[in-house]
DNA sequence: CGGAAACTTGAAACCTTTCAAGAGTCGTGG
DNA sequence: CCACGACTCTTGAAAGGTTTCAAGTTTCCG
């Protein structure tokens, strides 16, 4: 279908998108911004439940949220499902596929969602005319060793720390993200938090309302409200 | 002090050491590693006990670990510290760093230990007049996710399997290295394995004695010796 | 509106920790 | 070469946090 000018002129690209100091783009200046958007694929969009990528699916990309949420989701090798990771629009993954340049993991649409792709063919090739951009791709990579790294610590604290780390974290991505960090969306079930989390379904449930009770949140369902952040970040010093 | 010919003949560098498959050199061809070697600093050794680098120092390059071990270890935000790797001879270590600049962990030695050095300096240079490093420059970064990703995987299981899956894993890399692979050394304490597996000391020392009760392992002190190695397979796949 | 999925909540069971005491190991200096 | 002290490791018993099981409630969506 080809395009109206109208529709071209509209249309979201690296320079003007709302995630360019955070994104692909990061770091970059506008002409540099330039070449990148030119190797960008942009705004595919999936439904619920549908993936960005499988485990074991060949390398075709890294991949940047726009708008919706995925989960990110390990298969051990006893086939158990772990979900490593939440993401939110202007987030990238998939550089964990680098080393096998095969996925790792699968990515799977937790609304609806849309996504940007530099696709894997390309990677070099703009790093080697973007010198730029070679350092932002080595330090989104290292920034990836911090977050799961960050999960293996929090893993090791009792279950009220977990959470408490769990929401104050999503919450800061959402702020720095520019949209609210007092009152969002977590996205996951109870069932799959737990996971993540390595705690019982009914262990998530009982220490979100023990929180509750404290005045500290306002839960509806997935919807998290923070009332007392201050409580929350006290509990994590401990 | 200037070297004699025959000094300088016999002095390990890339081209020439047997970590060359592993190490910073992987994949590169014999002219690139003469190009690469010129940027790496050799051999530098420390004494049980001494860094390689700490936490918040500013990121001075890569390391390389040539003989001896050392232990990763990170001090979150309540100051507890945690044992986040082993590092043996031929691994690399570091790449955490380039995010923030500075080293987010500090690398301690375990013993009598050499290493060499990619200073930050040199990374984009050398990546851009080898492009084969920077893909593999990529790759190690992706494998240091993947590693991070497994220790977390592996501290949401039980007792038994985090043990074994550790035992398993190190065992792995000591063969992969060309190190005995049935008959090695941990290299930490009770109480330095636990922390890494999130387990208290008491449970590790256990634990261990089961296996051996079992005649799956023999233990002295820090080294072990896998006897069954079938079984600690079996172990995990339950 | 009805059914399925998601969530809450209580009680018992369980794995791991904590506490504590004792045994073993290592390096060093007399 | 052995004794000493410090560090490390082993082992038992009680305590504790989290899970499991199960039943009931709420929410969501067609």
């Amino acid at each position: 279908m080809p395009m109206t000018p109208l529709q071209k002129k509209l249309e979201v690209t690296c320079h003007n998108c709302g995630f360019s100091t955070v994104c692909f783009p990061r770091g970059l200046t506008q002409q540099e911004i330039r070449q990148l958007e030119n190797v960008v694929q942009r705004r595919k969009v999936l439904h619920k439940g549908e993936y960005l990528f499988r485990s074991g699916d060949p390398f075709h990309g890294l991949i940047a949220i726009k708008s919706g949420m995925a989960k990110l989701i390990y298969h051990d090798d006893q086939g158990e499902e772990h979900v490593l990771q939440v993401l939110l629009p202007g987030e990238l993954v998939g550089f964990d596929a680098l080393s096998e340049e095969k996925y790792r993991c699968s990515a799977q649409a937790l609304d609806t969602l849309s996504y940007c792709e530099l696709p894997a063919t390309q990677i070099s090739r703009i790093c080697f005319r973007i010198p730029t951009l070679l350092n932002e791709m080595l330090k989104h990579a290292s920034e990836a060793i911090g977050t799961q790294r960050d999960q293996t610590i929090s893993i090791k604290k009792p279950a009220e720390q977990r959470l408490a780390a769990f929401l104050l974290d999503l919450s800061r991505r959402y702020a720095f993200r520019g949209f609210c960090g007092d009152d969002f969306n977590i996205g996951l079930t109870r069932e799959e938090l737990g996971n993540h989390l390595d705690l019982a379904l009914a262990t998530v449930s009982r220490t979100l309302k023990q929180f509750e009770k404290r005045g500290w949140l306002e839960v509806h369902g997935r919807r998290i409200r923070i009332l007392d952040r201050e409580a929350l970040e006290r509990l994590l010093q401990d």
